[in-house]
DNA sequence: CCGGGTGATGTTTACGTAAACATCGCGGTG
DNA sequence: CACCGCGATGTTTACGTAAACATCACCCGG
């Protein structure tokens, strides 16, 4: 910067206005003062400027693992919006999804140079980590009930599930079964919850859950098992994957799709539409919430303060050809 | 720091050393600055560190999109062992695979904070940014042909795809039709390359090429194309959601897969086993790529060297049930 | 018993930037 | 015509850390 201070004729100070675009510098020396830059290449030091501004201008996002569609799509709009405001963002990967690996992000958390978080976790783990969350990091919770504690983003996962199985009933259908996703997963567990309430409500008999893992893998072994039971002709997959899985057991035992069982998934993957048949299943929109994390993370930020409450981000049912009235 | 320092009856110079690591401490100064640090819940300040040392810990990654599944597993893995060696990463989002938006991505660059780049983008792209590129700054390029100007780590996309084309003919197939990627990607271009070359070599007629996007949809529309061609019993997709189009067009014109047409794929994602039928494919490793990118970057980091070059990552192709000798 | 060495700790300084305050010159007004 | 005010620019300083150098106490061998 004394270079190109010196180089211009001018102090570092004007040079910082010139790069921080602070107004009161005249035309002339700007143009000056960007021609020096230009000709020595420089490029200002953003340790400094952190350093001197007591911010970073970077979000830290937290997550387990970026395989699943969900996560992924949502870092992708975190990080535009981010960019869009001037943020940069950085992945804090948490390598194992246990108390330790948890607690070992967070701690790091304090030596990353961020001014906030977003973290895309169950909350039961939050919880362990919250004591040794640093002093001063603003938070954002994605997919947790974690509302009252902390500002949440979360899919509508409720109402989602709600459709999906009100729209099987619709179709004639006695009942759904159900294949859920592992325990510990909040999403799933409301998935489930928003399933058996609907049923109940309707007087409807409710079925034994299967459990799956998320995986097609899963959705296949839970398939084979619900291909067993005669009188299943309607199943609500918690996601599209396991959903696919379904399908494929009930075609390899020849309950046909349709016509035979209808089948509902969750997520609306970009693929769902390509599968045999095209799924109808509950979309969910991963760029909102990707937008309100930020919105809300640097709402925190600027203000200096964080409201705890949920932001709930619609879904809504995607038709297609996996569902049918009952034979 | 120097809070640390008093309260715990040392230099701040001791306060540093102990947060550092460095040695010549004695053991119960050492304990005396760690309870010290506890109680006033000391954390270091990571811009007052980048400063002072020069760099940052940090890898940017450069990338388009996070929606294909290499891409964000190939950054999931980097996530994974750059943090293993103490770095963390930055994503950098290019909005609009545009020349405009590759310029700005590497402009913002100059003003990031990170001591290396890990580009994952097309070659012809990456040219254009070229001169903007901050001098100093260390680069590793996936997925790329740039080997004789910066160090590159890919899939090896043209063994792979010769293993794809060979599996098909050794079933006895007179030929093999390509669901070829996008004009401007270098993998669907390397891949398209192989299984002509294969074809060539076994003196083996080339039927026209069928060009999709990645997505599943484009393979479909490609695949009920090449389902109205009677003689087409063989199919290689350039990667799996295509894959999975060409066996839903097909399933739809009545052409069954394997037993009147083979298919082939190319990634590998999870879901390929659970596709009707589970899709033959050929797999890539993506956590190895990860794992070099870091590797060669942090060489270039701590030995101030590049050595351009390309480091190819083995793929290896998966039989599963969408091929069969043709009918 | 003394000098030299060694290991532990303290002091000084600089990293690059930007806020706060200081200065300078010019035009307008009483 | 002198002074006020304001806009443009310069000077000083501090942000938190760690390298380089300085100091000090103690131990060992001659």
């Amino acid at each position: 910067m004394a270079d190109v201070a010196r180089l211009a004729g001018v102090s570092s100070q004007t040079v910082s206005r010139v790069s921080t675009g602070h107004p009161g510098v005249v035309e002339a020396t700007r143009r000056q003062v960007l021609d020096a830059m230009q000709q020595l290449g420089y490029r200002p030091n953003s340790a400094a400027r952190a350093l001197k501004r007591g911010e970073f201008r970077t979000i830290g996002v937290i997550l387990f693992t970026l395989a699943t569609t969900g996560n992924s799509r949502t870092v992708e709009a975190i990080a535009a919006h981010a960019a869009q405001e001037g943020y940069a963002i950085t992945l804090i990967p948490v390598a194992v999804p246990t108390q330790d690996g948890v607690l070992g992000a967070f701690t790091r958390l304090g030596e990353l140079a961020v001014d906030g978080v977003i973290v895309i976790m169950e909350v039961h783990l939050l919880d362990v980590a919250h004591p040794t969350l640093p002093p001063g990091v603003r938070v954002v919770v994605v997919d947790s009930d974690a509302g009252d504690r902390y500002p949440v983003v979360d899919t509508d996962q409720a109402d989602g599930a709600r459709q999906a199985v009100r729209h099987l009933l619709d179709l004639g259908h006695r009942t759904v079964w159900h294949v859920t996703g592992p325990a510990e997963s909040f999403a799933a567990e409301r998935r489930a919850l928003a399933w058996r309430t609907v049923l109940t409500e309707a007087a409807r008999p409710l079925p034994p859950v299967e459990r799956g893992d998320w995986s097609a893998l899963s959705g296949y072994r839970a398939g084979l098992r619900l291909a067993a039971e005669p009188d299943c002709t309607a199943v609500f997959a918690a996601n599209d994957q396991m959903a696919l899985g379904v399908l494929r057991a009930l075609h390899e035992q020849g309950r046909r799709v349709p016509h035979d069982v209808s089948v509902v998934g969750f997520d609306d993957l970009p693929d769902a539409a390509s599968y045999l048949p095209p799924l109808t299943t509950v979309h969910q929109d991963f760029a909102e919430v990707g937008r309100r994390c930020v919105q809300g993370l640097l709402a925190q930020i600027r203000n200096t303060r964080a409201e705890p409450g949920t932001v709930l981000v619609p879904t809504r049912l995607i038709t297609r050809a996996s569902t049918a009235p009952p034979p």
